[in-house]
RNA sequence: GCACCCGUAGCUCAGUAGGAUAGAGCGUCCGCCUCCUAAGCGGAAGGUCGCGCGUUCGAAUCGCGCCGGGUGUGCCA
């Protein structure tokens, strides 16, 4: 089934060449009626001293054309190869039809751990749509991971330590009560933290009443600690809504306090390794020329997130023996993790290498960058709320005779959202837009979603058990099919690159290109009618690409519903 | 100042381990439902690939230099 290779091979034997090497050089035209795959020859001219057209004519005429390849055409360099469309769509549909949902997997991560570092929210802290990317992105990885063999282990870093909280509890000893917070959680505590703020600026010994409260929670005082995990708890509650609206999943949240108590050892460990150094007060390991240094210990003798990060880091790698080591964190914090990655480096593990930023970009409003403290914040359960209310609307319009509403409207409006932030590459800053998300035409989830349901409607159609029936496979030699079949052909190769560049955006462009072949198909072709073995054929067209797509949108954390 | 990232159609973006006339969606305009879901399909218009020089048979893609935007740049995360 690999066409590359077999094309390869008869060019390699035509021209007494290595065949990988020839392999390398065969390309996949961008316009399929010049084939649908060439062999350029541009860069034997050398070689062969020869003019290109030349080599390609004659490379053409000693050219045995393999099984599987209709035809071969030289065009100028070219040498252009045309799959036998019939065979091809036939071997496609059957290594679908065989694999099910399994199509397009992998074993290539097998006995392989992964972790994956991402959302880590803050604790008392909104999640808005600034938290969406991370948290979208990295449950894609961790599916993507998983379909290949992988095991992932998603981790939820949270911020749950720091002067914040000596804050939070000020605030709330102040103005703060119980029913409030347990009414309004997240936005209470909100409230209590802007507020301090604001009275922090008039009477600067708040601040030291805050600062007491975190030593407190430090020291392990009863009090304090109780109102802090009552804090960490609520949020957790609340965010745990989101997450199940976005079925996203994590197998740890082993946070910023949870490492309090393992940065000594690494601090201990870079003493002993004399890489520490005293530099205006505070403790800093120095990186070179390339890179400014990294801060262990602040003057005060206080700890900072690299250390958290490094002793982390090393907890994951005992724990876990990680393959690789993912965090999904926007790209402001591109040289931190440079940084101390490079300490790991610098202290002899050579694990270093498999520390990885999947860095992404940034989300503002049209009215500015996200400040919570600002109140500029748009909160992403009410993007959610309004995405799957505007789909309970079209939906009363368009099928207002459709069972389960609620959960069609539910899954297609978040599903819009999710497309939505997986749609381009990781690195392009974007502006929210209520505009964009709530647009459902064009290349945007409920289309891939639609196209799905189709699929699915076609198939409830027809009265006939279409799998086991004879198929007429030369009702489908035709290029719509041919078109779904190498998009079905591509899927898995696509799955491995999105895992190689941890980009979830790859699946996500795949798998609307083969609803778009999909629905011109649809749209070209009657798929049910009398002819039963002609029916079953066209059938197994939808059905695959329904199958693929389903998973496409599995992996990038999008559902797909069975009508719509 | 220095480092990193980005710059492709009105807008949002693909395409960047060099390859054949630079692609898509949105928006605009024009068509297609007595027929399997029109959240669909087809077509039109729309581009000095930021600018210049270089490497190459060939550059949106590689190198150098500019310009524009963003991020970061020692005790926040």
């Amino acid at each position: 089934m690999d066409y590359k290779q077999i094309i390869a091979q008869a060019i390699a034997k035509a021209a007494d060449m290595a065949a990988d090497e020839i392999e390398a050089m065969i390309e996949v035209p961008a316009d399929t009626s010049m084939g649908d795959y060439a062999f350029p020859c541009f860069r034997l001219a050398k070689t062969f001293r020869k003019a290109p057209p030349l080599i390609a004519a004659d490379i053409s005429e000693k050219l045995e054309i393999p099984k599987g390849i209709s035809r071969a055409e030289v065009v100028g360099a070219y040498i252009n190869f045309f799959l036998d469309n019939q065979s091809f769509i036939e071997d496609v549909l059957g290594d679908v039809l065989e694999k099910g949902e399994e199509y397009g997997s992998a074993d290539i991560g097998k006995g392989r751990n992964v972790c994956i570092d991402y959302s880590s929210i803050n604790i008392a802290k909104p999640f808005h749509i600034g938290h969406l990317s991370t948290t979208v992105i990295g449950s894609s990885l961790y599916k993507i991971y998983n379909f290949l063999g992988f095991h992932s282990i998603g981790i939820n870093h949270l911020g749950d330590w720091g002067t914040q909280f000596g804050k939070l509890i000020t605030a709330y000893k102040l103005w703060g009560n119980k029913e409030d917070i347990e009414k309004n959680s997240i936005n209470a505590m909100l409230e209590l933290y802007v507020r301090f703020h604001d009275e922090a600026e008039k009477d600067d010994s708040l601040n030291d009443t805050a600062r007491m409260w975190f030593k407190k929670i430090e020291d392990g005082d009863e009090e304090a600690l109780s109102i802090f995990n009552w804090f960490k708890e609520l949020t957790l509650k609340e965010v745990k809504i989101i997450y199940d609206m976005l079925d996203v999943h994590f197998d740890s949240y082993d946070g910023e306090s949870f490492y309090n108590d393992k940065m000594q050892p690494v601090i201990d460990e870079l003493n002993e390794k004399h890489m520490l150094e005293l530099s205006e007060g505070a403790y800093v390991v120095r990186l070179g020329d390339e890179l400014p240094p990294c801060i262990i210990l602040k003057s005060d003798g206080a700890t900072l997130y690299s250390t958290r990060d490094l002793a982390a880091a090393f907890y994951r790698k005992k724990t876990y023996d990680f393959y690789k080591c993912l965090y999904v964190v926007a790209y402001q914090q591109d040289l931190h993790f440079k940084q101390w990655f490079k300490v790991v480096e610098l202290m002899g593990y050579t694990w270093a290498k498999d520390l990885e930023h999947v860095s992404f970009g940034m989300v503002s409003l049209e009215g500015g960058t996200l400040s919570t403290r600002k109140g500029n914040v748009v909160l992403l359960q009410e993007v959610l709320e309004k995405a799957v209310e505007k789909t309970r609307a079209i939906i009363e319009e368009k099928s207002p005779g459709l069972e389960g509403k609620d959960d069609v409207a539910k899954t297609v409006g978040v599903g819009a959202v999710v497309f939505d932030a997986l749609r381009t590459a990781r690195i392009k800053d974007s502006t929210f837009s209520f505009e964009r998300v709530l647009n459902f035409d064009g290349e945007t989830g409920p289309y891939v979603q639609y196209t799905y349901a189709r699929c699915q409607s076609l198939k409830k159609r027809c009265d006939f058990d279409f799998l086991t029936a004879e198929k007429d496979w030369q009702a489908i030699d035709n290029k719509e099919a041919f078109a779904v079949a190498k998009l079905l052909e591509g899927f898995g190769e696509v799955v491995i690159k999105a895992c190689e560049k941890n980009e979830p955006y790859f699946i996500t462009k795949h798998i609307t290109e083969l609803a778009k072949a999909m629905n011109r198909f649809y749209f070209e072709h009657r798929v049910i009618d009398d002819d039963k073995a002609a029916t079953a054929a066209r059938l197994t067209v939808a059905h695959c690409a329904g199958v693929v797509i389903k998973t496409g949108l599995s992996l990038i954390g999008v559902g797909a519903p069975e009508r719509m």
